[in-house]
RNA sequence: GGGCCUGUAGCUCAGUUGGUUAGAGCGCACCCCUGAUAAGGGUGAGGUCGACCGUUCGAGUCGGUCCAGGCCCA
């Protein structure tokens, strides 16, 4: 068929009434295909092609290919049930079906073999897989069954990531929005809490069957009688037995940080709950005047007064030359450029949130920017040089003159006034004062700049993300006055107290202006985060949380975690690829402490107890009581039972970390924390949760399969898991919990493009499965290199499935030459393979292909083991091997020696080849190799190993044989006829090639095998000769069985014309 | 803005420690076969290696800057 005709069909694979009608009507090769195409419409699978009727009628009617015909029947031609039409999407689940315990089938037959423990990085339980899942799975299941077929024991537990907000946020919009929501407001915490997790777990668990069903459409091989779900009870013990550890450890600790908070909810609010809307707001530009206005002049280069004066003198004498705003009346006494004014300085900024200015604590300035001493209708104040202009028409102010500039740095460390307190705060001890120097001074920051305001930003670090930040950074205590319920407390000058926030935006505005700080203000509209539900607008506000410190010492150790990280990931661990490393190592240096507190329901609890006097505590020992407690019910006790019997298993008088005058008695008076983990933290767990879990349950050491020889995940993991996984690890046992770390990059679309939705280039893994089937899609995926991103579009899946198919049908040739083959009768050894046979020589490559494939597997690269088999297949068997063994295939006595060697090698080849593809094309190799085997029960290659080495060596001289090969092709071609040069030889079983042979390599080959890998009839050697030449053989008789023309063709007594091998097949002298 | 990564034929990718005219497959063009046939084989065209500087006798490969894209942060 031509390549056209082809096109048409494969673009096409549920359209065969078009590409019937198509080809019939278009096909460029005309009528000749007719009959063939009208036989396609009751095409049979698994029916040799030779007993197909219209075939047969089709070649009988063709004139003169009667002789040709006539020693068809004596002919051994290709027989096969193995279709070529591999038809995955119907037959991949009866595969499925057919494997049914295989996981478990596969456990038993590695018992006691070398283990490879390969852990599950669980996936969120929301929504179908999507690409990445695609990618990673089958990168996942690669190693699962190529570590199998190498021989070792490969335990694989699949996960899911249960918990977290992206599920509560999707249950509360789709569940419970609307009245049910208003309902649920209006019930007690703890009910109201119940009521939202078990519509959660509900949604978690759907979620999960859905991907679990997916990924076993994959083909996958795993657990999935038994995975692991972060929500089962002995998961969630365990995650809490990790915290035990780590609060054993002194790493957890309780500190402030700034959330996003709902005042009029109560409650703090995570990214993905904000909805920007629009509100009007005050601007506010507000002068802090300096602390020490000589200090600030000196920063600016302005001499001090006693140097002024000699200066004035100077200044006299210039005057006239002096820039001054033109086109203005001198209506008072302008200040000159470098001269420094007699009236105090002052910082300029400018905040949107009036209401936070009782909670200023520092200044911050860009350290690389240039900053102006500008006076402006009177006062003189600094700003950023560019801004200044900005400034001053926003004010509309009439006259203003640049006195100085000064780099940003120079300004660091100056202190201010705050404009209306005159002490500080009583800072509380948990606003954590680390150094009450630095409150009201200028501090740097990268993040400040141009764009708005004035290039000095107001830093409340109790009020703002980044404010919190500079906060840490410089030690500055993390200062909140404001209440949950959005009031201010008691340290707020008396003006202010209990006023809601919201108020004091005027108020403190007017108290500004009153008293002369306010330089400008304005109302304007922004968009502004509001709480998703009430749709009320939210504020900064520091909240304590829990938090593990990445530089606390362990009691272990006496290490940081970021010191035993920084560790363990310069050596130890293995990183795949290289620069993973150097990646995460990045991470680990600038890393802050692991903020591990939320706000939410659905998750697990983190189990601290307040005392009545609002204390706080939780223990090594009172975490690991809790988390018995979990372990029998689960999590959700927490929010049913009270503390006493949260603390069953917990002795005060027994821990020496219990709060001071703690007993069991007073447990009824403890009332229960109200965060929950951070789901970083569980997943972070899982190699406690898994891993060890599962030797614990078996009676194994808790350690006997950790650390787990790999984890696998996407590239952004670098910061998600492989990290959160490796702190939590050191933290509790001292050790990462991984040896080796692969990576692999993101999906982008064709034109590199990141994938989203709201730019539809996305595919759907289930359409994908539905219309290439899981087989070419995971033939893809070992196609691509994963490490960096991974370009994909539907036509690479096309591509994907033309290789595909080019694989099986070279499998199907060698399957359908075997029909008469049993290797246990028919088989040569493979001693007896003469070492300068094609045989020899396709086996040796075979060898050396397995080679190369094993170390593939073993080194994750699953690109060099398609490209090997693919190129093996395509290459050295279809265009060389197979195609040079037809001849002896069909054409030899059946069970003539060398035909037999022939279908021992492929055999071998056959059977080597569904191992090696095993672990990728794993319903197509499984196919092969029980048509190969003729397996009608469970036998199965999947529960197999590769094969070892055939041990056959061909001769050196192989390599001029290729060279020679390479030549005589090109004879052949440059003999064919042409428009310059009518008369050449088409077809190449009509030429005899002569090979240059003056080294004398290629004598040690029979030359029939020769004139095979040359598709001729004849080869000879001449040694004088420089180049490959053709002789015509077309005046030579034809063997009509063969249809070569060998010297020996001659008639018979059957009267049909043959040569010697043919004669003797069919019997006739 | 910062850290890490990617950029080689129309497409998907190889390219080892810097060293001859930069390779493969697909696709494309042309040809052969019709006994792998919804197959199979052969030949050929096609690249200023993202751009620009630099190091070197010599750079796809090493260094720098820039451009485009990705992940993670800010």
């Amino acid at each position: 068929m031509s390549a056209f005709c082809r096109r048409l069909a494969r673009g096409h694979p549920r359209g065969f009434g078009f590409l019937f009608h198509t080809i019939t009507t278009f096909c460029p090769q005309g009528p000749r295909y007719r009959p063939a195409c009208s036989g396609w419409m009751t095409w049979t699978h698994g029916r040799p092609e030779s007993e197909c009727a219209m075939s047969e009628a089709t070649n009988a009617g063709a004139s003169g290919q009667k002789e040709k015909n006539a020693y068809r029947a004596t002919l051994n031609l290709p027989q096969t049930t193995f279709p070529m039409k591999a038809n995955l999407v119907q037959n991949e689940p009866l595969s499925l079906k057919r494997w049914e315990g295989l996981y478990e089938r596969v456990r038993r037959t590695r018992k006691g073999a070398e283990a490879f423990v390969f852990h599950d990085g669980p996936p969120y339980a929301n929504a179908s897989l999507h690409l990445g899942h695609l990618m990673n799975k089958c990168l996942k299941d690669f190693v699962v069954r190529s570590q199998t077929m190498m021989g070792k024991d490969c335990p694989y537990v699949p996960g899911w990531d249960c918990h977290g907000l992206p599920i509560e946020h999707k249950v509360m919009t789709d569940q419970l929005g609307g009245e049910k929501g208003a309902k649920l407001a209006a019930l007690p915490e703890d009910v109201r809490k119940m009521a939202i997790r078990r519509e959660c777990q509900k949604h978690a668990e759907k979620s999960q069957k859905l991907q679990a069903g997916q990924m076993q459409r994959l083909l996958t091989l795993a657990d999935y009688a038994d995975p692991y779900l972060t929500m089962q009870p002995e998961y969630e013990g365990a995650t809490l037995e990790v915290l035990a550890d780590l609060c054993g450890q002194g790493l957890v600790y309780r500190a402030l940080k700034a959330v996003h908070w709902s005042p009029a909810n109560e409650t703090a609010l995570a990214e993905a709950e904000l909805e920007y809307m629009e509100r009007e707001d005050i601007s506010v530009y507000v002068d802090f005047e300096a602390a020490d206005a000589a200090a600030v002049y000196a920063a600016f280069g302005l001499l001090d007064e006693a140097e002024e004066e000699e200066e004035e003198e100077e200044e006299e004498s210039r005057d006239g030359r002096d820039d001054r705003p033109s086109g203005k009346e001198e209506q008072v006494d302008l200040p000159k450029p470098g001269v420094r004014p007699l009236t105090r300085p002052s910082f300029m900024i400018w905040t949107t949130t009036p209401w936070t200015l009782p909670a200023n604590l520092a200044v911050a300035v860009n350290p690389r920017f240039m900053y102006a001493l500008v006076w402006i209708d009177g006062a003189v104040t600094i700003v950023a040089e560019d801004l200044v202009d900005k400034v001053v028409q926003a004010a509309k102010a009439e006259q203003h003159v640049v006195i100085a500039k000064t780099r940003g740095d120079r300004l660091l460390g100056l202190r201010y006034r705050h404009p209306f307190r005159q002490e500080l705060p009583r800072f509380r001890a948990e606003e954590r004062t680390v150094s009450a120097d630095k409150v009201w001074t200028v501090v740097g920051a990268e993040y400040v700049t141009l764009e708005d305001g004035t290039g000095l930003v107001h830093t409340a670090p109790g009020h703002g993300a980044e404010d919190y930040q500079t906060g840490l950074r410089e030690g500055l205590p993390i200062y909140c006055p404001v209440k949950e319920d959005g009031t201010y407390d008691e340290s707020v000058p008396e003006w202010l107290k209990g006023m809601s926030v919201w108020d004091a935006n005027k108020n403190v505005t007017q108290h500004l202006r009153d008293s002369g700080h306010l330089f400008y203000d304005h109302t304007f509209l922004h968009s502004y985060p509001h709480d998703w539900r009430g749709k009320s607008p939210v504020i900064f506000r520091a909240t304590e949380q829990w938090f593990i410190g990445v530089d606390r010492p362990t009691k272990r150790e006496g290490k940081s975690l970021r010191e035993l990280a920084l560790a363990c990931t310069a050596e130890g661990v293995r990183f795949v690829p290289e620069w993973g490393r150097n990646r995460m190592r990045g991470m680990l240096e600038s890393r802050p402490d692991w903020c591990i507190s939320r706000q939410r329901a659905w998750g697990v609890p983190i189990p601290a107890f307040f005392m009545p006097d609002g204390t706080c505590f939780m223990t090594e020992a009172s975490v690991r009581a809790v988390a018995r407690v979990v372990r029998e019910k689960g999590t959700d006790v927490w929010f049913q039972a009270g503390a006493e019997e949260l603390l069953a298993y917990y002795d005060p008088s027994n821990d020496s970390e219990a709060p001071s005058g703690l007993t069991r008695e007073m447990f009824g008076t403890l009332r229960k924390g109200q965060d929950i983990l951070d789901v970083w933290f569980e997943s972070g767990s899982s190699w406690n949760g898994v891993i060890r879990e599962r030797s614990r349950r078996t009676g194994e050491n808790e350690n006997a399969r950790f650390p787990v020889e790999l984890y696998l995940e996407g590239s952004d993991q670098h910061r998600g898991w492989f990290q959160s996984s490796l702190l939590a690890s050191l933290g509790a046992t001292g050790k990462p919990p991984f040896r080796t770390i692969l990576t692999h990059g993101f999906m982008v679309d064709k034109d590199g493009r990141k994938m989203s939705k709201s730019l539809g280039n996305t595919l759907e893994v289930e359409a994908l499965l539905k219309d290439y089937g899981a087989d070419v899609c995971r033939w893809w995926v070992a196609s691509v290199p994963f490490e960096a991103d991974i370009k994909v579009d539907k036509s690479f899946f096309d591509v994907a499935g033309e290789s595909y198919r080019k694989v099986r049908n070279t499998l199907r040739f060698m399957l359908s030459n075997l029909y008469d083959f049993d290797p246990v009768k028919d088989a040569v050894p493979m001693r007896n393979m003469p070492s300068t046979s094609l045989e020899a020589w396709v086996l040796g490559a075979f060898d050396a292909l397995s080679a190369r494939v094993r170390q593939g597997y073993e080194t994750f690269d699953f690109q060099a083991v398609q490209k090997g088999i693919y190129d093996f297949c395509n290459d050295t068997l279809s265009a060389v091997y197979l195609a040079a063994a037809k001849d002896r295939l069909y054409c030899d006595r059946p069970d003539s020696l060398r035909r037999r060697r022939c279908q021992t090698a492929l055999f071998t080849m056959a059977d080597g080849l569904s191992r090696l593809l095993a672990p990728i094309l794993c319903h197509t190799a499984d196919e092969t190799y029980r048509t190969l085997h003729r397996v009608d029960g469970d036998g199965c290659v999947h529960v197999e190993e590769f094969l070892p080495s055939s041990g056959v060596r061909p001769v050196p001289e192989f390599e001029s044989l290729l060279e020679a090969r390479v030549a005589g092709l090109l004879a052949i071609e440059r003999a064919k006829p042409t428009k310059e040069k009518p008369g050449g030889v088409e077809n190449p079983l009509d030429a005899e090639v002569v090979l240059p042979d003056a080294a004398d390599a290629l004598k040690v080959f029979d030359s029939t095998d020769l004139a095979d890998l040359l598709g001729v009839s004849r080869v000879s050697f001449d040694a004088s000769a420089k180049e490959a030449r053709v002789i015509d053989l077309r005046d030579q008789p034809r063997c009509e069985r063969s249809w070569k023309r060998t010297a020996d063709v001659r008639p018979r007594a059957d009267g049909g014309v043959l040569s010697d091998r043919d004669a003797e097949a069919v019997g006739v002298a």
